[in-house]
DNA sequence: CAAGAGTAGAAAGTAACACTTTCCAAGTTG
DNA sequence: CAACTTGGAAAGTGTTACTTTCTACTCTTG
């Protein structure tokens, strides 16, 4: 396949695909000659999964990168979901680096309350120390007694999560399937809470001022 | 208060105090002359909300906007929840407008299952069947029997959501908090689901081979 | 009362990002 | 052999969220 029928199969254009490459999300295809490549139906699979990451998941082009790195070299070192979550951006950390010691130690009371035992190099609980630090600033503040129902919640859903992905054998999927999983199934939540919002609110109205 | 002391109070550089006026997201203090205005407390706070909407929130500059014109105008028509619904930007649609029938069928047929009563012109349905599209071509598809467990811990999320607003008696305040909890908390539980996922998997692995 | 600092408001400039466009020389097809 | 396609590089583009610069004031301080 050439890149003109890649581009038609993929429904992308020709100078996009060519930008991927350049940027190395993209494998380049087997050489057959100085302007001429063979390209496979696993370009055409990439293609799909790099537009996916990007355009739905809202990656940067390098985060993509990271990812699709993580994804290609599953075995290097550490299980495959740890290479994912240190490859997939936290959903919005962004700026400031200051770790606010009282919200530092919330989340690591909340995670001994839980059980949960995180890595020490993971970037979450970071993360979650500067989200309610902010929320606190903004006057919701959320102790780990608001805290440990949601956390409960949330290990419901990873263990849905994991469910699905325990029905895969093949390892070189099973961290493409994991990528996708985690990233694309979050905009799915959180719109799965909006819709719930605004359900268990009609239902609250009704029930209040019955007719 | 003058800028430069609202600029000191909120730590925000005078220059992007400026352009938030420009833009119509912080209301113009009280003019007391051509050169001079005076602000108060609430612009401190009001520039709180903006930086919390979009550096943390992830929030466009236009979509900043439309929450905060929403939580500043909380009666108009619909009630507050559903104001903040249509003006939230829903998370990673971009793109294509293209409803497919089939996964359209689908939302509509989970929500009937779930007994979720969803208004008409929600655009949160059609943004579930795309992302639902996008899993399906990427080969993970996710049927409604996959969808409901998710579905139900939405709801428990959304009713723990609901409760945290319910202590609130003051309606202005209401919608401002509304905004912060709908929007804030979605990384904080992204963030759950991803610590949850790595302390599921960690307990498997040492359950699978024990010593 | 003059000098210097601060201010509002407008306009122009900037850095990052994700492409798209243009160009070229080399190869392929009709 | 003429027209088209290709790989590869370089330059250009549109958007976003600011920052910088400028001007014409005005308030404060010595």
């Amino acid at each position: 396949m050439k890149i003109s029928e890649l581009s038609r199969r993929s429904e992308t254009p020709v100078g996009r695909i060519k930008y991927y490459l350049r940027e190395g999300l993209l494998p380049p295809g087997r050489s057959m000659g100085v302007t001429i490549a063979e390209y496979g139906d696993e370009h055409v699979r990439r293609l799909r999964l790099i537009r996916a990451l990007t355009a739905r998941g809202g990656l940067s082009i390098a985060a993509a990168r990271d990812v699709l790195a993580a994804v290609d070299h599953p075995e290097e070192a550490r299980p495959t979901l740890g290479v994912l979550h240190h490859a997939l951006p936290i959903p919005a950390e962004s700026g400031d680096p200051d770790a606010d010691p009282e919200q530092v130690q919330q989340v690591k009371a909340l995670l001994e309350a839980l059980e949960w035992e995180i890595s020490d190099d993971s970037p979450h609980p970071r993360a979650l120390a500067a989200s309610l630090r902010e929320l606190k600033r903004l006057g919701v503040p959320y102790g780990n007694e608001d805290l440990v129902p949601y956390a409960r919640l949330a290990a419901s859903v990873a263990r849905l999560d994991l469910e699905k992905l325990d029905g895969i054998d093949a390892p070189e999927q099973l961290a493409e399937r994991a990528a996708v999983v985690i990233l694309l199934l979050e905009p799915v939540l959180a719109l799965l809470r909006r819709l719930a919002q605004e359900a268990e609110l009609r239902q609250r109205r009704t029930q209040a001022r019955p007719n």
